[in-house]
DNA sequence: AGCACGCCGACT
DNA sequence: GTCGGCGTGCTC
C-alpha cells in the first residue's frame, strides 16, 4: 500500500509531527512529494504538505487523504529537507517553517458548514434558519446567535451533518484572447457573403484574417476602433474563437526598463569578479565577504556575477533589504536582465506575489531580487546567491521561524555547491571576523568609482549650539550649508532617525511622560488627528489639554518627527522647497517611488525622511547630507547600538557627492566623542571594527561569544519574573559551566499589549546540547504555556534586544 | 489549534 | 434526574 507523509496545518506543539496518510488509488497517479493535500484529522478536513511517500507505516488505522490541491509540487525536495532544517535551528514548528518558505497566497482557508441530511427538522427554528436550503455556513450561525447545542442534537438525529471546508486563497488572474478559427479559403468565402452595408465586420475579418497567433480581445477592440457587439457575430459565427487565458499580474504598469550592457570594469571590480566567475566555473562553494565602500560598484560585480551564472545554464538569488524602496535596484536588475527577473517586494499584493513566485516555479526566470523571503525561490539549479547589504536588520525574521537570510543562504549554497556573496560597506562583525579567519573570503573594494571621492563629514555638536542660544534643531552649519546648496541649484537629503526621536508628550512643570497603557513606552504624538498613538499596539487617545498628574497646563509635545523638521524648515528658509518621505507620506501604493521621482527632476531640493532613504539611493545633485540625530540610536538598550549607529552614518553619508558635484555631510550629535561617530567620520571601517571587537571581547558579546535571548511574558508580571528565574535556574543547572547566564531582568520593553516581559540571556562560545535542554524546558511549560497564557519565545543570535 | 469526551455543580 | 461548565487528551 502507498503511503503519504503529510505535516499538517496545525501549529502546535502536540501535532508538530509527520502523520501517515493512504494514498486513495484514483490520485496515485498525480500525486507527487511537495503537494498540498486536503486530508481529514480528528473530526475535521485540513491542509497539509507531503515532505515524503513510504511503502509501510508504524499506525495501525490510517484514513486516506481526501484531494490534491495542486497540479504540480510547490515544494521541491531540497525546499522540504530545507524547511525541515529552518525548523529545527530555529525551535519552530515543521508547518510554520514550510508556511514561511511559500507565498502567502498559497495558505488554505477554512470553513465550517452544515448540511441538511433530513427533509424536515424536529427543531422548528432550523426550518425557518435553512428555509428550503441544503447548506449553511457556521458563520451564519454565529452572526444570529444560534445555540450550537441544537446543531449537536440534531446531528445526533440524522438530520445534519457538519462540513469542513478547505479553501484555497490564491487566484489567477485571466485575460479574454481571440484566435483565427477559419481557414484562409473559408474566411474568404465568408467574407465573400457578408453584406455590402456591413463595412466594420468587413474590416475586422480583414484584420483577423492575417491574424496567425492570438491576440487580446482588448487589443483587438482598440486596434479596430471598435466595441464588443461588432466582434459578437464574428465570435458566433466561427470566424475567430474566444478564450480565456491565464496572465501574470502586472505590478510595473507598463514601465520599459532601458536595456543597459555590461560596464567595463575597475581593476578593484575585476579582483573581485575574479575568484567569484572561478567558483561558479568549478562548482565551488563559498562565502565572499565583499566589503566596498558606498559607490565602489557591488552592483556592477553583482551583476556580472550573475550573467556567467547564468550562462552556466544556473539561476541566481538576489537579496535586497527592502526592494520597495530601492526602486532603482529593481531597474539595474530589470535593465540588464530583462524578462528572465522575477521581483519580490512587499509592497507587491498577494496576487502579484504569488505570480512573481509562480515564474520562479514554471522555470520562466533566472534571477529573483527580493527581499528577505526570496531566499526560499523554488530554483532547482543555483548558481550564485548574493546578499546586499547583509548588515540589513531585516534580514533577520523576527516571528517564528526565526531565522536569519545568511544562515538559509549559506545552507542553500552548500546544497548547490555554489558561491555566496554577502555584500556592505559596513559588513557585520561576525561577518567580517569570519572573513578575518579566512571562513570566508574578503574582497575589498576600497575606492568609489569615477576616483570621486568621499564626502567630507562635519560634525555639529549640538550641546555648544545650546549654550551658543541656539535652541533650534538645526545647527547654524547645518543651515548654512542647506542655504549654500539652494543657491547653487544642488539638493539636499536630511535624514532623521524616526526612532527614539519621536514626538513624545512630556508635562514642562512636572515632567510626567505620556505612556501607552498596555506597552509601557512614550506615546507617539501625530498631529493629523491631533491624537497620541502607540507604536506598538493600535492604543490611541486624545492629546490632553492639561498634565495628568499635575494639571498644569504646560503639557507639550517634545522630540521631533519628519512633520515637525518639515515646518522648521520651512520656517528657517522660505525657499526651501521639501520632499517628505515617511510611513505617512509613502502608504500608498507607489507613492514611494513617486516622491523619488519628483525630487529625481528636481521639483524640490530638499528630500526629507527616516530609515527609508538611508540606503540605495543614487541623486547626482545631492551634495548636502544632514543627519539630524546621530545620537538617538546611540541611546538604545542594545549592544549593537554603536554598530548600527557607524552603519547608518556611513551609509547615509554614502548619498551625497556620488558623481561628479562632492559632497559635504553634517552630522548632529550631542555626543561627538563617541567613537562610532568619529570613526564614521574618518571613514574607517577598520578602525572601528578594532575597537568595536575590543569592546566585545570585553562584554562577551558576538563574534566573540553566541546568543541567546529568551523572552517570557505573562499578563501577571510575578509569574513572568518567576517563571524566567526558573528557567535561567533550569539553564545553569543543564548548560556548560563556560556559558553565561544573564537574568531574569525585565525586558527593554518591559510591557507589550498588557503583557509583562521578562528575559534571559545565554552567552556561550561551545554549546551542543542547548537546543536540547531548550525544547525539553519547552516542552515542561507546554501546559502552562496552553492554559494560562504564558508566553516563552527563544531567539537564538537575536538581532533586536528588545 | 479545535474538537470530543468526561466529570462536576446548578437547575427544571 | 439533565444541562452546561471546563479540564484532559487526541488528531495518521
Amino acid at each position: 500500500m502507498k503511503i503519504a507523509k503529510v505535516v499538517v496545518d496545525v501549529p502546535a506543539s502536540q501535532t508538530d509531527k509527520i502523520f501517515d496518510y493512504i494514498i486513495p488509488e484514483h490520485l496515485d497517479s498525480y500525486i507527487e512529494v511537495g503537494m498540498r493535500v486536503i486530508v481529514p484529522f480528528g473530526p475535521r478536513t485540513i491542509m497539509g504538505y507531503i515532505i515524503g511517500m513510504s511503502d509501510e507505516s508504524n499506525v495501525k488505522k490510517l484514513k486516506p487523504i481526501k484531494d490534491l490541491m495542486d497540479i504540480s509540487p510547490v515544494l521541491t525536495p531540497e525546499l522540504i529537507e530545507l524547511g525541515k532544517w529552518v525548523a529545527d535551528y530555529t525551535l519552530s514548528f515543521y508547518i510554520s517553517a514550510f508556511q514561511a518558505m511559500l507565498p502567502q497566497a498559497l495558505k488554505a482557508t477554512y470553513h465550517k458548514s452544515i448540511e441538511r441530511l433530513a427533509d424536515q427538522f424536529e427543531d422548528d427554528q432550523l426550518n425557518k434558519l435553512f428555509d428550503g436550503r441544503d447548506e449553511i455556513d457556521t458563520q451564519e450561525l454565529l452572526d444570529v446567535g444560534f445555540d450550537m447545542n441544537r446543531i449537536k442534537k440534531a446531528e445526533d438525529l440524522g438530520e445534519l451533518k457538519i462540513v469542513y471546508h478547505v479553501g484555497r486563497k490564491e487566484t489567477y488572474k485571466k485575460v479574454s484572447m481571440i484566435k483565427r478559427q477559419m481557414t484562409e479559403v473559408e474566411i474568404d468565402q465568408y467574407r465573400a457573403e457578408l453584406s455590402n452595408r456591413a463595412k466594420k465586420r468587413k474590416e475586422i475579418v480583414d484584420y483577423v484574417a492575417q491574424l496567425d497567433e492570438p491576440i487580446t480581445f482588448k487589443q483587438l477592440l482598440n486596434e479596430m476602433h471598435t466595441t464588443r457587439q461588432t466582434v459578437q457575430p464574428l465570435i458566433q459565427d466561427g470566424v475567430v474563437n474566444i478564450f480565456e487565458q491565464e496572465i501574470y499580474r502586472n505590478p510595473n504598469g507598463n514601465k520599459q526598463f532601458e536595456k543597459t550592457f555590461p560596464l567595463p570594469l575597475a581593476d578593484q571590480q575585476k579582483q573581485a569578479l575574479t575568484p567569484i566567475v572561478d567558483d561558479l566555473n568549478r562548482q565551488r562553494n563559498n562565502v565572499y565577504v565583499l566589503h566596498g565602500v558606498t559607490g565602489s560598484g557591488k552592483t556592477e560585480v553583482y551583476l556580472q556575477s550573475i550573467e556567467r551564472a547564468m550562462q552556466l545554464g544556473k539561476e541566481a538569488i538576489v537579496l535586497v533589504p527592502e526592494i520597495s524602496l530601492t526602486p532603482q535596484m529593481v531597474n539595474r536588475f530589470k535593465g540588464r536582465f530583462g524578462d528572465e527577473v522575477a521581483v519580490m517586494h512587499s509592497a507587491l499584493s498577494k496576487g502579484e506575489r504569488f505570480d512573481e513566485w509562480r515564474k520562479v516555479q514554471n522555470q520562466e526566470v533566472k534571477v529573483v531580487v527580493g527581499a528577505r523571503s526570496a531566499i526560499f525561490a523554488p530554483f532547482q539549479n543555483i548558481g550564485l546567491i548574493i546578499i546586499d547589504e547583509e548588515h540589513e536588520s531585516s534580514y533577520k525574521q523576527e516571528d517564528h521561524p526565526r531565522y536569519h537570510v545568511k544562515d538559509v543562504a549559506i545552507k542553500r549554497a552548500e546544497t548547490h555547491m555554489c558561491p555566496v556573496i554577502l555584500g556592505s560597506a559596513t559588513p557585520t562583525l561576525e561577518t567580517y571576523a569570519r572573513a578575518q579567519k579566512n571562513v570566508y573570503q574578503l574582497l575589498e573594494m576600497p575606492d568609489r568609482m569615477n576616483q570621486a571621492s568621499m564626502p567630507e563629514i562635519h560634525i555639529a555638536d549640538m550641546r555648544e549650539e545650546l549654550h551658543a542660544g541656539n535652541r533650534s534643531m538645526f545647527s547654524t552649519m547645518l543651515v548654512d550649508k542647506i542655504r549654500e546648496r539652494i543657491d547653487r541649484g544642488e539638493q539636499v537629503v536630511l535624514f532623521l532617525n524616526r526612532r527614539g526621536y519621536s514626538t513624545f508628550v512630556m508635562c514642562r512643570d512636572c515632567g510626567e511622560v505620556k505612556t501607552c497603557p498596555h506597552c509601557a513606552i512614550s506615546l507617539t504624538y501625530h498631529q493629523k488627528h491631533h491624537l497620541l498613538k502607540c507604536h506598538y499596539c493600535q492604543h490611541q487617545e486624545k492629546m490632553p489639554s492639561e498634565c495628568p498628574s499635575c494639571q498644569s497646563d504646560s503639557i507639550r509635545y517634545f522630540g521631533t518627527g519628519t512633520q515637525k523638521v518639515e515646518q522648521a524648515i520651512e520656517a528657517v528658509i522660505p525657499e526651501a522647497k521639501v520632499i517628505r518621505m515617511d510611513v505617512d507620506t509613502t502608504r500608498r501604493k507607489g507613492a514611494h517611488e513617486k516622491l523619488l521621482a519628483q525630487f529625481q527632476n528636481k521639483q524640490a531640493n530638499i528630500l526629507l525622511g527616516t530609515q527609508m532613504i538611508a540606503k540605495g539611493l543614487d541623486f547626482p545633485d545631492v551634495t548636502l547630507v544632514g543627519v539630524l540625530a546621530a545620537d538617538s540610536l546611540l541611546n538604545l538598550p542594545d549592544f549593537r547600538s554603536s554598530e548600527r549607529t557607524f552603519q547608518l552614518l556611513t551609509q547615509v553619508s554614502g548619498r551625497a557627492g556620488r558623481h561628479e558635484l562632492k559632497g559635504e555631510v553634517v552630522i548632529q550629535t550631542y555626543s561627538p566623542e563617541h567613537y562610532s561617530i568619529e570613526y564614521a567620520k574618518q571613514y574607517d571601517y577598520s578602525g572601528f571594527f578594532k575597537k568595536e571587537m575590543s569592546l566585545r571581547k570585553a562584554f562577551q558579546y558576538p563574534p566573540y561569544f553566541f546568543m541567546t535571548l529568551i523572552t517570557v511574558s505573562h499578563e501577571n508580571p510575578i509569574r513572568a519574573e518567576e517563571v524566567t528565574r526558573v528557567i535561567t535556574q533550569l539553564l545553569e543547572k543543564h548548560l556548560s559551566e563556560n556559558s553565561k547566564l544573564l537574568g531574569p531582568t525585565p525586558s527593554p520593553l518591559e510591557k507589550i499589549k498588557d503583557r509583562y516581559r521578562f528575559q534571559c540571556m545565554i552567552k556561550y562560545k561551545y554549546e551542543p546540547e542547548q537546543k536540547q535542554v531548550l525544547k525539553r524546558i519547552l516542552s515542561y511549560y507546554e501546559p502552562m504555556i496552553q492554559k494560562e497564557g504564558l508566553q516563552i519565545q527563544i531567539d537564538l543570535q537575536p538581532y533586536q534586544l528588545m
